[in-house]
RNA sequence: GCCGAUGUGGCUCAGCGGUAGAGCAAUUCACUCGUAAUGAAUAGGUCGUGAGUUCGAUUCUCACCAUCGGCUCCA
């Protein structure tokens, strides 16, 4: 059972705003939570910014200067939307040309003329006849599109600053002169409506804040995320890199990386193991026939890489002369659904839960790759959990349970939320199985998650091609989420393969399947350490625990004998031989972000103790050896969290 | 795949229509050192790749590759 010591709670709180060698420790999207004065009213509702309702009504208002403000620059620019987002805002527009820097200055000067102005914002309700009139006057399309969606009946609203008006729903500030602090902050390309057979337009994303102070503080943040971004720091401290010649998304794991991994790798099969798993181990590749029953190779062909004469492979994925294709893993399902069937199965066999540390392969499309958060090689720890309808709930609370117990062992266990995806009744063709299936299969879950009392939001279209999911997920350094793990029950793979066991009546019976991850993938898994610690990762997961320092070169004998012995234990350690002074040595191991570091000189060797150095509190004095490897191995024992 | 930005020695960055610089790192030498950088010297780049414009391209144009931020997708 895993628990915080009372010392890891007091170094915790003592170094929570401790310099951690250059950095400072993060208090990720906190501080958008704190109180801020009440910056507008509305009749007598108050409203302030320290609400997601007052920042969205905020930050709306502020989307609607920016289309404005580029209204009055390139009048012949179409709208399309303009949210509100988490940290800000965004406006799609449509125009000839792009959006340079120098246009983004020239909307965020203008931008400060509408607010200067202080125009009243008002609300207008039309008919749908009246405003989709008034929306083909302006020759406004996308708006034209989004009235002929509006239900039947529903009023329609528009909303006026000046001489711009807009269709929208609203709410909004008074008045333009109550925003008060701005920045335009990027261009992107988005499609219309999130679809790629779309228009691409181009989006201006933005923010806002009451006061200027707000508006530094967040881009400060956003600079200070920028130098832990795990893709920067990752790669300065050589946990990873990157060739041209190798290719976009398969990034090189270093020692220091690949020490991580076989660490977190290890935890999780020990832990699996414990917890009744099976390990299986299977192939990397297999024939298009496997994809073909698993429904992957017309569900997910796109994204798996393919082996033979792809190009002769016609609409109905048969190659035109019968040759044939092999593919890449994307996922390990069907390997592990063949070890089931290889011999026949019983109701007292189940549950069956099978592991495997499962290095997948999966074509993303080029824009998509992103450090070690996307990449097109990963490896996951992936399982599948068989049973009977009587056992999904107990066993889906069983992976859940692990899931969370990962989490706040490797100290991913803040800034996450559970999504619960489902399918797209709207679009039923990127799914295998009968509508009324998905209901039954999406209300049991449902039922599981309301009886765990879990705060879960729900997401249409999220689902898996063969079955709804439960997806924990967590913000990076940007605030961005991620998927770290997920949980997805599935009753369409079995029929498909055949998969049965006899029941307790002798009849033979279709079992449930759940797909889910422990730690979910582990590069990924790196890349959120490396962001939440600054490179500073725990110590039962640094790649380097301790570094031995000698004060010269004739200390370096003693320096190594220590090196021998605590590897001999199972320390990970090493020494730094070269010919520098002391202060440069601390100096590059603080950098690196060497948990301990532990100093030998002549008083040391004269002593038998070393000098201990945490990369926290400086020097702690020296030590015997056996001392620091109590007190190291301690902290490994319990996992501190630091 | 689409939109936008970027690409100069191992790293961080200057620079420029006339074939390149700094700091750190590396190597060598001296110093034998006590808790975040000892000093000196040396070496290292056909300026992402390919084509075009030009008397001449690292600099301008295009294509490709890669990186970054978005969109679609997703662990």
């Amino acid at each position: 059972m895993y628990l915080r010591t009372r010392t890891a709670l007091k170094s915790m709180k003592r170094h929570s705003l401790c310099n951690l060698g250059g950095t400072v420790r993060p208090a990720p999207q906190r501080w958008l939570n704190r109180m801020v004065f009440l910056c507008f009213r509305e009749g007598k509702k108050m409203v302030d910014f320290s609400t997601e309702e007052g920042r969205k009504r905020y930050r709306h208002t502020s989307s609607h200067i920016l289309a404005h403000a580029v209204k009055r620059l390139w009048p012949e620019t179409k709208l399309a939307i303009g949210p509100a987002i988490e940290d800000g805002f965004y406006y799609d527009f449509d125009r000839e040309g792009t959006f340079n820097k120098e246009d983004l200055d020239r909307i965020e000067e203008t931008m400060r003329q509408i607010i200067k102005e202080n125009l009243p914002i008002e609300r207008i309700e039309l008919s749908r006849d009246e405003a989709r009139k008034k929306m083909e006057s302006l020759g406004e399309i996308y708006k034209i599109e989004l009235i002929d969606e509006l239900p039947e009946g529903e009023k329609i609203s528009f909303y006026r600053q000046g001489d711009f008006t807009d269709l929208c729903a609203g709410p909004h500030l008074e008045s333009t002169g109550e925003v008060k602090a701005y920045k335009l902050t990027m261009v992107a390309g988005a499609y219309w409506r999130g679809s790629e057979k779309n228009m691409m337009l181009q989006r201006i994303y933005g923010t806002s804040f009451p006061d200027k102070g707000m508006l530094k503080e967040y881009l400060d943040r956003m600079e200070e995320a920028k130098k832990r971004d795990h893709n920067k720091i990752g790669r300065e401290l050589k946990y990873f890199m990157t060739a041209d010649c190798v290719g976009q998304g398969l990034p090189i794991m270093l020692p220091k990386g690949a020490k991580v991994l076989q660490i977190l790798m290890r935890f999780i099969e020990d832990e699996e193991t414990n917890r009744g798993y099976l390990y299986t181990r299977t192939p990397f590749l297999a024939k298009s026939d496997l994809y073909k029953i698993s429904g992957h190779w017309y569900h997910y062909r796109d994204g798996m890489f393919l082996m033979g004469n792809t190009a002769l492979i016609d609409e109905s994925g048969e190659t035109t002369d019968g040759s044939e294709v092999f593919a890449l893993r994307p996922m390990t399902c069907p390997f592990q659904y063949h070890a089931y069937l290889n011999e026949s199965r019983s109701y007292r066999d189940l549950p069956i839960r099978y592991a495997e540390t499962s290095t997948l392969f999966r074509n993303e499309s080029s824009g998509e790759m992103h450090g070690l958060i996307r990449v097109r090689q990963f490896t996951i720890s992936e399982g599948h959990l068989i049973c009977t309808p009587d056992q999904l709930e107990p066993e889906f609370k069983g992976a859940l349970d692990l899931a969370t117990y990962v989490m706040r062992c490797i100290g991913l266990d803040e800034d996450v939320s559970y999504r619960f995806s489902k399918w797209d009744i709207n679009n039923k063709e990127k799914y295998v199985g009968t509508a009324a299936e998905w209901e039954a299969v999406q209300t049991t879950m449902r039922k599981i998650l309301d009886d765990l009392g879990l705060d879960y939001r729900e997401a249409d279209g999220e689902a898996a091609f063969y079955g709804p999911k439960l997806d924990i997920q967590i913000k990076n350094v940007w605030g961005k989420e991620d998927t770290l793990i997920t949980l997805q029950i599935d009753f369409q793979q079995a029929k498909l393969f055949g998969m049965e066991y006899t029941d307790r009546d002798g009849t033979k019976k279709f079992p449930y399947i759940i797909h889910r991850t422990s730690i979910g993938c582990y590069e990924r898994t790196l890349a959120l350490l490396l962001e939440k610690f600054a490179g500073a990762l725990p110590l039962w997961m640094a790649p380097e625990q301790a570094r031995i320092l000698p004060i010269s070169d004739k200390h370096i004998p003693a320096a190594k004998e220590i090196c021998d012995e605590m590897r001999k234990q199972g320390f990970r350690v090493g020494t730094d031989e070269r010919d520098e002074k002391i202060g440069k040595k601390i100096r590059q191991a603080q950098l690196e972000k060497t948990p301990y570091m532990l100093v030998v000189g002549d008083k040391e060797m004269e002593e038998k103790t070393v000098s201990v150095r945490s990369r926290y509190e400086g020097d702690l004095g020296s030590m015997t050896l056996d001392a620091i490897m109590v007190k190291i191995s301690e902290e490994v024992k319990t996992k501190a969290i630091f």
